[in-house]
DNA sequence: AAGGATTTTGAGACTCTGTCTCAAAATCAG
DNA sequence: CTGATTTTGAGACAGAGTCTCAAAATCCTT
């Protein structure tokens, strides 16, 4: 059998991440883990995010300096838009893409099967 | 003054660019200059592609694992479909996210200043 | 509540990307 | 050719992420 533990440093991961819509980068989450007076060593906070991700309960994301960051996050298909100054993101329904796809069929030839499309602005509370 | 050199490692990374439509990382550069014979450090590979990118003739993409890769590029506004297979890139003009500009901001109060938009599929040759 | 099979964790070594330094080399104008 | 200026390369360095394996935690069974 392969069982799955419920253990504290996976519990203190959660609650940070459950907090804040925002992507949290493995050191962020290691900083605040330690000033929350439940330290968690760097693997096992990548493996618990990796294993977070792969089951879709997370979305992964990589910043601007091409480091790896994390979200709690719906696992239907959707996109993100991403506060400038605080980081809050606003989930986004996809759509109106159609018009991309048959441009690049007929065009191009090219068989599209996904995307990614990020929104960036400011939001409500940054305006 | 501050005048430019026309220098060997630069018109063999160049070279490499030009040559074909997808985003090299330093390190395939730095391959494929010391197979042509005409090896380039890291260190000047990198201060090229910076270079390159910061004159808006080069674009720079994270791939998946968090590199930077370049590719010459337009400098206008517009997107990219990447062939999983290939890796060729074919240009695609923006258009038709108006619509979520517009529920954006009327949906959340989200004040959208830019976006990023990438698609993938198998271009015509590698389906 | 104790024992034991199984899963998880942490410390630290390690790899890899990318940056920085500075003396040596290349470029170019005069 | 000479000399001022720019560029390069070797290697030190920093930071993200991976890996190992013994020790610790979890949970099931008795
Ligand atoms: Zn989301
Ligand atoms: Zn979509
Ligand atoms: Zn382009
Ligand atoms: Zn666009």
């Amino acid at each position: 059998m392969e069982t799955e533990y419920e253990t504290r440093p996976r519990e203190a991961i959660a609650r940070i991440l459950r907090a804040e819509p925002r992507f949290f980068s493995a050191a962020e989450l290691c900083a605040r883990l330690d000033e929350s007076g439940t330290p968690v060593s760097r693997a096992t906070v990548y493996r618990t995010l990796e294993r977070l991700a792969a089951k879709g309960e997370a979305a992964l994301r990589l910043n601007d300096r091409g480091e790896a960051t994390f979200m709690f996050c719906d696992s239907g298909h959707h996109h993100h838009a991403i506060c400038r100054s605080c980081g809050r993101v606003e989930d986004v329904a996809c759509g109106a893409l159609d018009s991309f796809v048959d441009r690049l069929r007929s065009l191009h030839g090219f068989q599209l099967d996904d995307h990614s499309l990020e929104f960036h602005g400011k939001c409500r509370s940054c305006v």
